[in-house]
RNA sequence: GCGGGUGUAGUUCAAUGGUAGAAUGCCAGCCUUCCAAGCUGGUUACGUGGGUUCGAUUCCCAUCACCCGCUCCA
C-alpha cells in the first residue's frame, strides 16, 4: 500500500482492537495520553527491547548494562541543569491564540540573551521593548508561565517540601552518577559504554500522537564513555550502529532520515548530535538522537557532589574526565515506527473488494512467532500437542474456530509470521504446512523440525 | 493550558423529549479437507455528573476523553 494511505486512524484502531495498545484507564473515562500495551503489545514491546540489549549490551565488548532507580537524589537534577533549565517561559498571543517562548522572542526580536534571567525579567523585558507575537504582530500577551516538565512527587507519608522528589525526566542520569561505581566493579578500561533501558516521566506541555509522545515513556539509552580527542570517532560509529539495528529489524530507509544538527541548533552541552526520524502517517518525527556531550555531565557531577568522577588510564598514567557519546532512543516511539512501517493492506481481489491487513513486523520482533491450527476441529488434540511443545520455547498462537482462511487472516492482522496447519495427512506422514506470512507460500516440513525452523527463522 | 470540532454495541453507521436498530465483529452449535463461505442461536451501546421536565440518549451546564492548530524533541 502507498504510504499516504496508512493512517494513524487505521492503526491505532488494529492496535485497540488485536489487543496492542489500550487507551489507559478506559473505564474511568480514560486519562489524557496513557496508553496501556496490551497482551500482544507487551511482547512485541519486549521484543524490541531484547533486540536493543542484544546488540547493546550482549554482542558489544564494549558495554555493560545498569537498571537504576527512578527516584534520585533531587540534587543531581540541579546539577544536571533540568531543575533550573527544564522548564520554558511560555506565554500566549491573546489575539491569534498562538503560543511562544518567551526566550526565543526576546533572542529573535531583540538580540538579547535572556538566559538564566527571572520569568519576571523577561515578562518586563517583553513590555518594554515591544515584543510582537510573530504571528499576527500583537503584543497582547499573557503573562509568562512556567512549565516545568518534570513531575513532582513525595517520599515518606508527610507531603513537605523536604521530602519532595521528582521522577526522573530521562534515564542518562542514573548512568553518570554510577560512572564510577561501575568502572570499579567492571575493571572496564575506557572506551566504554553503559546501556539502560527503563521509564522516564516529562510533563509535556502538548503530548499527542497516540503513543510517540506521552508523558510516561520509556528510554533506551547508551552512554559511551571514550577519551577526549575520540569522541567525534566514536560518533560516528555509534552513528552508524544505529542506523544498521534498525535496517536489521527491517525498518525501510526510505522511511528512515539522518538528520545532523547544525551548530546554532546544538543545546548547550553538545558538540554534534544527529537525529535519527521516521516519516511516520503524521509526518516526520525523531526517534533516536546521538549527541556527543563532552564531558558536560561528569563535571556537572563532579563539581556538585566534591567527588571525583576521573578516570586514570593506566597506559599513559593520565587521569581525565571521559568524554560521552550518547545515543538515546524512545522505546515506544521505535516500537510505533516499526508498527506503522509494518502495517500493510495488501488487495487480494479488487472486484470483491477483499482486502487483507498484513503486519509485516520482523519475526523477532512479532508478539506469536508461529500459529498452530488444526486444519478441522476434529484434529484438535494433535494440534494441541504441537501447541504444546513450541509453547515451551516460543510466544506461539493456536486457533481453532472459523475457516482455515479466517484464521491465516487474523494471524496476518496481528503479524504472525508462521502458521502451522495440521491436516488429515500429518498423522501418517509426521509433516504439517507451514504457511508465510509475506509470500503466503506453503511448505510442508516434519513436525520434528519445527522447533529449529522457528529459532532459525525468528532470531536476530 | 488556550481556540475550534466530536462523543450511541468491540468497530462502522441509524433513529427518537416517552429508555434504541442495522451491518460487521465476537461466542456457541451444525457444516466445512488450506486463504475473509453458509445456516441457527446468543452477546454487547446512548463517556461521566448535574440541571430543565411528569419523563432525556435527545435540550442546557460542567467534567472527562478524542481529533485539528499553538508548543516539543526520547
Amino acid at each position: 500500500m502507498k504510504n499516504s494511505e496508512k493512517t494513524m486512524e487505521k492503526i491505532v484502531a488494529l492496535c485497540k482492537n488485536r489487543g496492542y495498545v489500550y487507551a489507559g484507564s478506559e473505564i474511568y473515562g480514560g486519562l489524557a495520553n496513557s496508553w496501556d500495551y496490551g497482551p500482544l503489545g507487551v511482547e512485541f514491546k519486549n521484543n524490541v527491547k531484547r533486540a536493543w540489549w542484544k546488540k547493546f549490551v550482549q554482542e558489544s565488548p564494549y558495554n555493560v548494562g545498569l537498571d537504576s532507580a527512578i527516584l534520585m537524589n533531587p540534587q543531581v537534577w540541579v546539577a544536571s541543569g533540568h531543575v533550573g533549565g527544564f522548564s520554558d517561559p511560555l506565554m500566549d498571543c491573546r489575539d491569534c491564540k498562538t503560543r511562544h517562548r518567551a526566550d526565543k522572542l526576546i533572542e529573535d526580536q531583540a538580540g538579547v540573551s535572556p538566559e538564566g534571567w527571572e520569568f519576571d525579567r523577561m515578562q518586563a523585558f517583553v513590555k518594554e521593548h515591544n515584543i510582537k507575537c510573530p504571528d499576527c504582530g500583537s503584543q497582547n500577551f499573557t503573562d509568562i508561565r512556567s512549565f516545568n516538565l518534570m513531575f513532582k512527587t513525595f517520599q515518606g507519608v508527610t507531603e513537605d517540601a523536604k521530602s519532595q522528589l521528582y521522577l526522573r525526566p530521562e534515564t542518562a542520569q542514573g548512568i553518570f552518577v554510577n560512572f564510577a561505581n561501575i568502572q570499579r566493579t567492571t575493571r572496564k578500561k575506557v572506551p566504554f559504554g553503559v546501556a539502560q533501558i527503563g521509564k522516564s516521566f516529562r510533563n509535556e506541555i502538548t503530548p499527542g500522537n497516540f503513543i510517540f509522545r506521552i508523558r510516561e515513556f520509556e528510554q533506551m539509552e547508551l552512554e559511551f564513555f571514550c577519551k577526549p580527542g575520540t569522541d567525534l570517532e566514536w560518533f560516528a560509529y555509534w552513528r552508524k550502529f544505529c542506523h544498521d539495528w534498525l535496517l536489521n529489524l527491517g525498518l525501510k530507509d526510505e522511511n528512515l532520515r539522518l538528520r545532523d544538527h547544525e551548530p546554532e541548533e546544538l543545546s548547550f552541552y553538545s558538540k554534534a548530535t544527529t537525529d535519527f526520524e521516521f516519516l511516520f502517517p503524521f509526518g516526520w518525527g525523531e526517534l533516536w538522537g546521538v549527541a556527543d556531550r563532552t564531558d558536560y555531565d561528569l563535571t556537572q557531577h563532579q563539581n556538585a557532589s566534591g567527588k571525583s568522577l576521573e578516570y586514570f588510564d593506566p597506559e599513559t598514567n593520565e587521569r581525565y574526565l571521559p568524554y560521552v557519546v550518547e545515543p538515546s532512543l524512545g522505546a515506544d516511539r521505535v516500537a510505533l515506527a516499526f508498527l506503522c512501517d509494518a502495517y500493510d493492506e495488501e488487495v487480494v481481489d479488487a472486484q470483491k473488494n477483499d482486502t487483507r491487513v498484513v503486519l509485516r513486523l520482523h519475526p523477532a520482533l512479532a508478539p506469536f512467532k508461529a500459529c498452530v491450527l488444526p486444519l478441522s476441529k476434529k484434529l484438535g488434540e494433535q494440534a494441541g500437542k504441537i501447541y504444546d511443545t513450541l509453547r515451551g520455547r516460543f510466544m506461539v498462537d493456536y486457533d481453532d474456530a472459523g475457516s482455515i482462511g479466517k484464521r491465516y487472516r487474523r494471524q496476518d492482522e496481528i503479524g504472525t509470521p508462521f502458521c502451522i496447519t495440521y491436516d488429515f495427512d500429518s498423522e501418517t506422514d509426521g509433516c504439517v504446512t507451514v504457511r508465510d506470512r509475506d509470500s503466503m507460500a506453503q511448505e510442508r516440513i516434519s513436525i520434528d523440525s519445527l522447533l529449529d525452523f522457528l529459532e532459525k527463522k525468528t532470531a536476530f
